[in-house]
DNA sequence: CCCCCCCC
């Protein structure tokens, strides 16, 4: 980056004639003002000297400048409004912020200053993520994309529906992470993925949270961002791990080898202080809380149904029989294949209390020593012989306490069940990774590329006449 | 923010 341009601290409210080189460094989605109909999209620029600055479009501008500011790009800009940020409205990069409009002058620099833009990010390693898991704390990370799951429609527990869809990330050890982006992330960066995938697309992204859902996996905040190459041009070091590990990488992709390769890993705390009490919970009015607990489990109500169909999309019940492929009215996938599912209520207990909870799919199955297809054919109320109804010893319990709109009491959810001797000890973390009874990345059925991505056929043709609209930012080779 | 049951 030049020296005969002014630097984002050189301008302040009142400065004329001034003219920044920029990278984009950060571009949000539109969203609409708390108070009123505006609508309005922050970027963040950054200078040669990684000094940044708030930008930010209102209204019209928003769609007019979508294809001028690009991610990661290089700007020549001037005569923005130069102000005080609202204390209000402050974003974190600092308190000068710049409004852009039809007379801001904007000249793109064919300079690659990609450097400057991952060096404004701080990526979480796939073996670290577990730490964060549920703490709504942000993350980045980066990795390619190898696969893309059919889009799903979900029912929130206030009953609203939202459109979701998963991406498999791979890491260059090869660690794969499941990443679930929501909403306008699956209009919008999912459309491009699904039409680029043979790419081997690299994505950055920032402001991620870590979930327990689905075992372990990362999930989009409304203020996500995110970078996605398809030359790999971006990281000099990805550019060359994606050439040296083609082979790998397409095998990967095509036999779906890393769907049983690398299971995900689980921070299991060890002191006991990580623990919660039974009786703290008990009874427990919270919206939706995670918790580890040490205790044991057992089946209390024997005559109870250990199993439901399941639509193999989105766990939803279903009323097909096993094997059929229906429509599934709740994620809307038009062949989903309706398969069982275990799923069992028990009680848990500690020495403080006992609480009742469900567990399903690979917990249930775990505790149950047994697995949906045979407790599908079950007929006779079990027993002792044929699955395991209550434990010897105390396990670790990842529990998720559930209140449901118009219910006023929690319902507890088993997500993950840790048997206390698979736990190595990490004295220096106080957890211990293990290898998790949760949900593993699920295995599709084989199926052609084709209608691996069906659902976004429809949108593939009318994406043509969009591409100049859409929001995303894409980097094209060398244009 | 997403899996069963329940709730009407």
């Amino acid at each position: 980056m030049g020296d005969k341009f002014q630097l984002i601290h050189d301008v302040s409210p009142g400065t004329t004639g001034w003219t920044v080189k920029v990278v984009v460094a950060e571009k949000f989605s539109p969203k609409v003002a708390q108070r009123s109909p505006t609508k309005y999209q922050n970027l963040t620029l950054m200078d040669s000297e990684g000094s940044t600055v708030q930008a930010t479009l209102y209204g019209q501008n928003i769609t007019a400048f979508q294809d001028e500011l690009l991610l990661g790009k290089t700007y020549l800009i001037s005569n923005a409004l130069v102000k005080e940020t609202n204390a209000e409205y402050k974003a974190k990069s600092g308190e000068i912020q710049w409004t852009i409009s039809g007379r801001t002058r904007i000249r793109r620099v064919e300079e690659n200053n990609s450097n400057l833009l991952i060096s404004t990010y701080s990526f979480t390693d796939f073996e670290d993520l577990p730490k964060y898991m549920d703490s709504n704390l942000d993350i980045s990370v980066i990795g390619m994309i190898i696969d893309i799951k059919p889009r799903r429609i979900i029912q929130t527990r206030f009953g609203k529906e939202c459109q979701v869809q998963d991406l498999v990330l791979v890491n260059k050890r090869f660690d794969t992470v499941l990443l679930t982006m929501w909403e306008t992330f699956v209009d919008n960066e999912c459309k491009y993925i699904c039409q680029n995938l043979r790419k081997k697309l690299i994505l950055i992204g920032k402001h991620l949270k870590v979930t327990s859902f689905n075992g372990l996996s990362i999930s989009t905040k409304a203020d996500s961002s995110f970078f996605i190459d398809g030359e790999f041009e971006l990281v000099e070091e990805f550019k060359s791990w994606g050439h040296t590990n083609s082979e790998i990488i397409d095998n990967m992709i095509s036999e779906k080898h890393y769907l049983t390769s690398t299971p995900s890993k689980l921070s299991v705390p060890t002191a006991e202080k990580d623990f919660t009490e039974i009786k703290n919970i008990q009874g427990l009015k919270t919206a939706k809380q995670f918790f580890w607990i040490k205790g044991k489990a057992s089946v209390k109500v024997l005559n109870q149904t250990y199993w439901y169909m399941s639509c193999n999309n989105c766990n939803k019940i279903s009323s097909e029989n096993y094997g059929d492929i229906y429509p599934c009215v709740f994620c809307k996938c038009t062949d989903a294949k309706a398969i069982p599912r275990a799923k069992v209520y028990m009680q848990l207990t500690d020495p403080t209390g006992y609480i009742n909870a469900t567990a399903i799919g690979n917990p249930a199955e775990y505790f149950l020593q047994s697995n949906a297809e045979i407790l599908m054919n079950q007929t006779l109320i079990p027993t002792a012989a044929s699955m395991r109804l209550s434990m010897d010893e105390d396990e670790i319990f990842y529990v998720k306490a559930i209140t449901k709109e118009l219910s006023t009491d929690c319902k507890f959810e088993i997500l993950f069940i840790v048997n206390p001797s698979q736990i190595a000890g990490d004295k220096n973390t106080g957890k211990a990774p293990v290898e998790h009874i949760g949900e593993p990345i699920k295995f599709l059925e084989p199926t052609t590329k084709r209608s691996l991505f069906h659902s976004d056929t429809d949108d593939a043709q009318s994406s043509k006449k969009k591409r100049d609209k859409s929001t995303i930012e894409i980097t094209k080779k060398n244009q």
